[in-house]
RNA sequence: GGGCCGGUAGCUCAGGUGGUUAGAGCGCACGCCUGAUAAGCGUGAGGUCGGAGGUUCAAGUCCUCCUCGGCCCA
């Protein structure tokens, strides 16, 4: 509480010698309460969580909902391994306030968090533990590794689940759903197997980054790039076939060879095709010098397709200094032409398959000769053209089979005939025979027209620093464009585009940015080669390669039932125990010896992926029963925009593929918070802002002010900076309910009818009708922007410097008794109760703080009220409009008042008397009944019809008012400080006004000894 | 390099289908009040709308290019 004070004389009596020695402050019903101005939030939020624990908020909330509509916003898990960052903090609170305010708008809104356990990071994590105690890996017992994993897991989701809760998020904190529960786990091997069963998964291949030295595929973070110098050459591909029309110009091309270059002589038995760029001007080129020494492996007469830029340099490499551009090469014929392998003639076996051409955008003309060695098993654009080239391919009759040419101790295999055993990178990481022989093989053939070496920038394992390379190694896929049991069309690519159509996307562009994506996204890989995930849990037939379980096993259901109970009982860990094949697959096969386990491991995008399946499906809480579906509940998906590539894709994959439909009505995308220039934050850069840090300093509910306050779907910036200004509104605010908090002490709960109020009061009604549509409006199309600006707005335009600062006369000073006093108070109960609950969701603690103020009973909590529902006769648009010309006139009387202040004619505004000339008719009409004086603060006012003189006050905006300032007459009233010449006309009470006389002589009454 | 998104006062944001001197809140400056007081009230100064072209009688608002930044790919 303040301190009792007295404000000492009024000014106007200093230099009176009458004085009063009555303090009429304490007969004023003046604010009184204990909501302090001073948050102090990171002490007072965790008191708070700590009563809403208490109270058992969340158990509560769902009893209270058990017949509503569900509202569900599934939580997309976060990964397991670390604080949590300012993303965290935006993701989690975007998502408390859209389930605080469904639930408070009447639906039943379970937040149930989540967390993604299984994948690279942790195991990385493990790993480096066991380094520093000098431990390998592979010598761990792999479910003794799996269980160090899961113990990491638990650890972080203790500490993200403490971090989560600090910042206000309300949630089945006690039952979150983990990926690596033991019925997750048995769920999301379920997916897959289903996936098996309808045909939809196939065992395919791809080129991985390899390590030799580990034996081991590496991810991209697990790569660094170091110096190395590796041999380069020039290889001529033989033209043997060229389309066309004019049979002249094919001749001069089947003469011809098109010029590849590499830094990797060893992918050559590999190479499958050519790359060219229809963006790239070639040109056929004739060596045209005669005095090229014998051993040259160019001579005169060769002719060379090249890129027209690089033509020179590659001449230049094979010791040319003459030769002519004999004509251009267009694209189109390019496309028509097919190549020997260089090592066709060699008669190693193996090589005599046609090297077509292919139109890639990855070719580009800065080097090497303008046309790219192809080589599907060695690289990611190789793999990837290839790929997309697949059927052209077949359709020309070429097999589009990617070999394995390279096995997983470096060595070649007997898909690289003639090199049989000879080594790329030897188990010590050096580099081996294979380019030498290579080369070898080439100059034999005639083909290799120059060679050299380049120190460059090379990929090496981040662990043994040795060189890596990309190796051909089975994989597990998903179809994208088979046909499924939908028939002709149906396809799980056509399946996820029909859903994404018929998904509400907040902001409207993620839908194009996901179709985008599906439509032109290959194959989805499903198999990572590692320990800790759940695994693909299939079983290969090696001699027809039949899947069980699979579209060709009889007994599925059996199968997976075993597997299903298992992982329910043990967790994914009894795939890996010893046994498992005979203890899944015993007495359903009769040639057990031709099944081979899968080792793999999902992708933890599945994991994520079908969290629809193990947890929105699985619980009774959840489980919905959609609009989209017949029922009426909702499910929103709500993640930063890097999702559409992550879980927005992998769930719709996962849905589309076992359910024919998305899991999700709708799905909401934020952008990523910068540092207050708008660029990334980093480490380095030091411009982080940790949510620990704020919560510190300001509180939680700071964070989630600017949360509700920026443009979260587009990138937002965070700062010291920015943070003050958002302190800066909160204290705004936070006085401005204060106020009301200490005003409403004096309210006994006495309601007025409309039709008794004043207009003031009936005005500030109907601003309430129009924010409540707003409110509303604004919580579902989730623009919490929207929200806060207006009702801070509100806050501070409305009521604090004009509604409040009006009726703190009739307030303070008013008789108990005066129903002008009592419909402010009716009213402010309203604004203060409304304005608490719109307020709720994004300041959770503050105005529960301030709820509590009011509803001190034990088991209150804002958060158990719903919006409010007001009455339909409050809105009244043409009172508004009114008003609003009221206010107009005011602005022009305020500011004369402000030059009067400035001359120091006046100090308050109540020792004026304006004069207000009105000639324009709307607004003069607008002004019936009003008291200016009240309006404007003054003791007296004047309003007339009168045309002004030529020096009134005026605004340039606002036409046909002018105002004459003037001194108020009178004596200043003791009480109210209003100077009136009524004051000293109750001789009970000669230095007042006759309101304030009445009001003492009410207050005198009550008060008096009994 | 490609796909998508964005750049309006110091800060956070408004500015349907192009049309009078581009708005709000906070902050800031100045003044007032001292009965919301580490508060309240008033007045005011700050943007030509990332840059350059173009369409149009008229562009922050449509088109092109550039630039800066972000996400996802390569």
């Amino acid at each position: 509480m303040r301190p009792a004070r007295n404000g000492g004389p009024p000014s106007g009596f200093r230099h009176m010698t009458e004085t009063t020695t009555r303090d009429y402050s304490e007969t004023l019903y003046l604010p009184k309460t204990d909501f302090p101005m001073r948050a102090g939030l990171p002490k007072k939020e965790p008191e708070i969580i700590a009563r809403w624990k208490r109270l058992d908020l969340y158990r509560r909330l769902r009893e209270a909902s058990t017949t509503r509509d569900k509202y569900i916003l599934h939580d997309g898990p976060p990964y397991a391994n670390g604080n949590i960052h300012i993303g965290h903090a935006l993701n989690k609170t975007l998502k408390d306030i859209v389930t605080r305010s469904m639930q408070m708008q009447g639906w039943d809104s379970n937040y149930v968090p989540g967390w993604d356990c299984h994948g690279l990071p942790i195991e990385w994590k493990i790993e480096e533990q066991y380094r520093a105690k000098g431990k390998n890996k592979d010598e761990v017992p792999i479910n003794e590794f799996r269980k160090e994993c899961r113990d990491f897991a638990n650890h972080w989701i203790g500490v993200q689940r403490e971090e989560f809760q600090r910042l206000g998020i309300e949630g089945d904190w006690d039952n979150p759903y983990l990926t690596m529960n033991f019925d997750s786990e048995a769920f999301i091997a379920e997916e897959i197997m289903k996936f098996a069963t309808s045909g939809q998964l196939y065992r395919g291949s791809k080129p991985v980054m390899w390590s030799v030295v580990e034996k081991t595929a590496l991810a991209e973070a697990e790569i660094e790039y170091h110096e190395y110098t590796s041999d380069q050459i020039w290889v001529k591909f033989p033209v043997v076939e060229c389309g066309g029309t004019d049979a002249g110009a094919a001749e001069e091309l089947l003469d011809a060879s098109v010029v590849i270059w590499t830094t990797t002589p060893w992918t050559i038995p590999g190479n499958r095709a050519i790359s060219y760029s229809s963006k790239i001007h070639y040109g056929l080129y004739r060596v045209t010098q005669d005095d090229l020494p014998e051993e040259n492996w160019v001579q005169k007469g060769d002719t060379l397709i090249l890129a027209d830029v690089l033509a020179g340099a590659v001449f230049e490499q094979s010791r040319v200094e003459r030769y002519e551009h004999v004509r251009p090469v267009p694209a189109e014929e390019l496309a028509s032409i097919t190549c020997a392998h260089p090592l066709r003639e060699m008669d190693l076996g193996g090589y005599d398959f046609d090297v077509p051409l292919l139109d890639g955008d990855h070719v580009t003309d800065d080097a090497g000769t303008g046309f790219v060695h192809t080589a599907p098993s060695h690289g990611a654009d190789d793999f990837e053209i290839w790929m997309m080239n697949r059927a052209d391919l077949e359709a020309r009759g070429i097999s589009p089979e990617i070999p394995f040419t390279v096995a997983d101790d470096g060595t070649y295999t007997n898909e690289a005939p003639g090199f049989e055993g000879a080594q790329v990178i030897t188990h010590k990481g050096e580099k081996g025979n294979a380019n030498k022989r290579v080369i070898e093989a080439l100059k034999e053939s005639g083909n290799l027209i120059g060679l050299g070496r380049m120190k460059h920038q090379y990929p090496h394992s981040w662990r043994s620093k040795k060189p890596i390379i990309f190796r051909n190694t089975p994989q597990w896929f998903v179809h994208m464009d088979k046909a499924l049991e939908g028939g002709e069309g149906d396809t799980l690519r056509a399946r996820a585009l029909k859903a994404i159509d018929e998904t509400r996307f907040v902001p409207g562009s993620g839908q194009n940015r996901l179709r985008s994506m599906i439509e032109n996204r290959p194959d989805w890989v499903l198999s990572r080669q590692r320990a800790w995930g759940v695994p693909i849990a299939v079983f290969r037939n090696e001699e027809d390669g039949r899947l069980a379980p699979g579209p060709d096993f009889a007994a599925n259901e059996e199968l997976i039932g075993r597997i299903k109970e298992a992982f329910t009982q043990e967790g994914a860990d009894a795939w890996f125990a010893d046994g498992a094949k005979e203890r899944f697959l015993g007495g359903l096969v009769n040639d057990p010896e031709n099944w081979t386990q899968v080792r793999d491991i999902l992708d933890v995008w599945f994991d994520s992926g079908s969290t629809h399946a193990f947890c929105l499906e699985q619980r009774d809480d959840l489980k919905p029963h959609r609009q989209g579906l017949g029922g009426k509940d909702y499910v929103l998906y709500l993640e930063g925009s890097d999702q559409h590539r992550g879980w927005f894709q992998s769930s719709l994959l996962e849905s589309c593929g076992t359910r024919v439909h998305a899991p999700y009505d709708a799905v909401l995308t934020h952008g990523f918070t910068m540092d207050e220039q708008g660029r990334k934050m980093s480490k380095s850069l030091g411009n982080q802002t940790f949510p620990q840090d704020v919560i510190k300093q300001y509180g939680a509910d700071i964070l989630r002010l600017w949360t509700a306050s920026v443009e979260y779907w587009e990138d937002q910036r965070i700062g010291q900076e920015i943070l003050k200004t958002t302190v800066d509104s909160y204290r705004k605010m936070r006085n401005t309910m204060r106020w009301m908090l200490g005003t409403l002490t004096h309210y006994e709960g006495e309601e007025v009818a409309l039709a008794d109020m004043p207009e003031l009061e009936r005005l500030m009604l109907h601003r309430l009708a129009e924010l409540d549509e707003m409110v509303r409006r604004a919580y579902w199309d989730f623009d919490f922007k929207k929200l806060v600006h207006h009702l801070l707005t509100f806050l501070t335009v409305e009521l604090s410097a004009f509604y409040f600062d009006v009726r703190k006369d009739a307030l303070y000073c008013d008789p108990a008794s005066s129903t002008r006093r009592k419909a402010s108070l009716y009213v402010i109960d309203k604004l203060f109760n409304c304005v608490t609950v719109w307020l709720a969701p994004v300041l959770p603690f503050t105005m529960e703080e301030a709820w509590l103020e009011r509803h001190s009973d034990e088991n209150s909590s804002v958060h158990m009220e719903l919006f409010p529902e007001l009455s339909a006769n409050w809105r009244d648009d043409e009172l508004g409009a009114r008003w609003a010309k009221i206010r107009t006139v005011r602005r022009v009387v305020t500011g004369a008042l402000e030059i009067e202040r400035r001359e120091k004619r006046i100090g308050a505004s109540l020792e004026a008397h304006p004069t207000v000339h009105v000639t324009d008719p709307a607004l003069m009409a607008a002004l019936q009944g009003v008291d200016m004086a009240e309006i404007a603060i003054t003791s007296q006012a004047t309003v007339t019809g009168a045309p002004a003189p030529d020096d009134a006050f005026t605004l340039p905006d606002v036409k046909g008012v002018a105002v004459v300032p003037g001194r108020a007459e009178g004596r200043k009233c003791a009480r109210s400080w209003k100077i009136l010449p009524e004051v000293g006309s109750d001789p009970e009470y000669p230095d007042v006004t006759p309101r304030d006389a009445d009001a003492l002589r009410e207050w005198d009454s009550a008060h008096a000894p009994a």
